[in-house]
DNA sequence: CCCCTTCTACGACGATGCGTAGTAGATACT
DNA sequence: AGTATCTACTACGCATCGTCGTAGAAGGGG
C-alpha cells in the first residue's frame, strides 16, 4: 500500500507517539511545521484507516488512531513486497544485490537480532 | 519510481529479451496475452524513457528500448528505497525484521554471492 | 434551555499518474 | 503514387491524494 507525502507525515506522528492520538493531537503536532486544516488531517486519518494502516478506536467522543504495524514491520513488509515483485529466478540475485549494498556490520547485527527472536530489537 | 501494471508488464518483456526491443516487438509479445493498441505500447515506453527506467536509442528508423537497470538492480534499489524511508534509528530494527522474514539459506547464499563480488550471481 | 465548541460524516475540487488510444506527419518500400 | 511503419502530440476517463467546506450530532457553560 503506497502512501502519499502527507499520509507519511501523519504516520510518522503516530509512530512517534507511542500512544493512540486523536485528530486534534495529530493536527496540533503537524501544525508546528505546516498550516493544515483540521479536516484535512481528519480526511487523511480516515483514508489511512480505510487502507488498514491505522486502527481507529473510540475513546470518549473522539476517535483515537494508532498504527496497525510498527514502523519496523511496515518497512520490512515494503522491502519484502519489492523483493516479491521479481519473478522466482531473479529473487536470489536481487537479494545478493541488496546485500551487497548495505553496511555489512548492520547486516550481521540484523541477523543476530533476528536470530535472537522476532521483535527483539 | 513506482510503476503501473502495464508499465511493469512492458519492463518484464524488456528484461526477458536480453536485447533492446522496438515498440513493435514489445507490442507483438504483449499481444500474445492482451489486446493492446500499438500506440498504447508506444506511450508506455515513452513514459518509461522519460522516467529514466528504460533507455531509448535510435537504430534504423525505429527506436530500440532497453532497461536502464537489470531486474536485480532495480529490485534491490526498491528494497533500499523502502529501507531508507525509515528514519535512522529504525533502520536496524527494520532490517532485522526483514531478515527474520526471508529464507535463511537464501540469505546466506546471497551474502556469499555478494561477497564474491557484485554482479556475480 | 440556548449557545459555543468539538467531533464526525460526507462531499467536493484540482492536480497528477496511468491505461488507453486516435490523429498527424515523416519516411520508406513497392 | 499508394501503402505500411514509425514517431510526435493530444486526449479522455479513472483513481489517488492533498486540501478543505458544510452539515449535523453531542456535550459544557451561562
Amino acid at each position: 500500500m503506497a502512501l502519499g507525502d502527507l499520509e507519511r507525515e501523519v504516520m510518522a506522528q503516530l509512530w512517534d507517539a507511542e500512544e493512540p492520538l486523536t485528530v486534534r493531537q495529530v493536527h496540533d503536532r503537524l501544525s508546528r511545521d505546516r498550516d493544515l486544516a483540521y479536516t484535512t488531517v481528519m480526511t487523511v486519518l480516515d483514508r489511512l484507516a480505510k487502507k488498514g494502516v491505522v486502527l481507529q478506536q473510540r475513546a470518549d467522543r473522539a476517535y483515537r488512531y494508532a498504527p496497525a504495524q510498527s514502523r519496523e514491520e511496515m518497512t520490512a513488509a515494503l522491502m519484502l513486497d519489492a523483493l516479491s515483485a521479481a519473478p522466482d529466478g531473479v529473487r536470489d540475485a536481487a537479494l545478493a544485490h541488496f546485500v551487497g549494498r548495505i553496511d555489512p556490520s548492520a547486516l550481521t547485527a540484523a541477523i543476530e537480532a533476528a536470530r535472537k527472536g522476532p521483535g527483539a530489537v
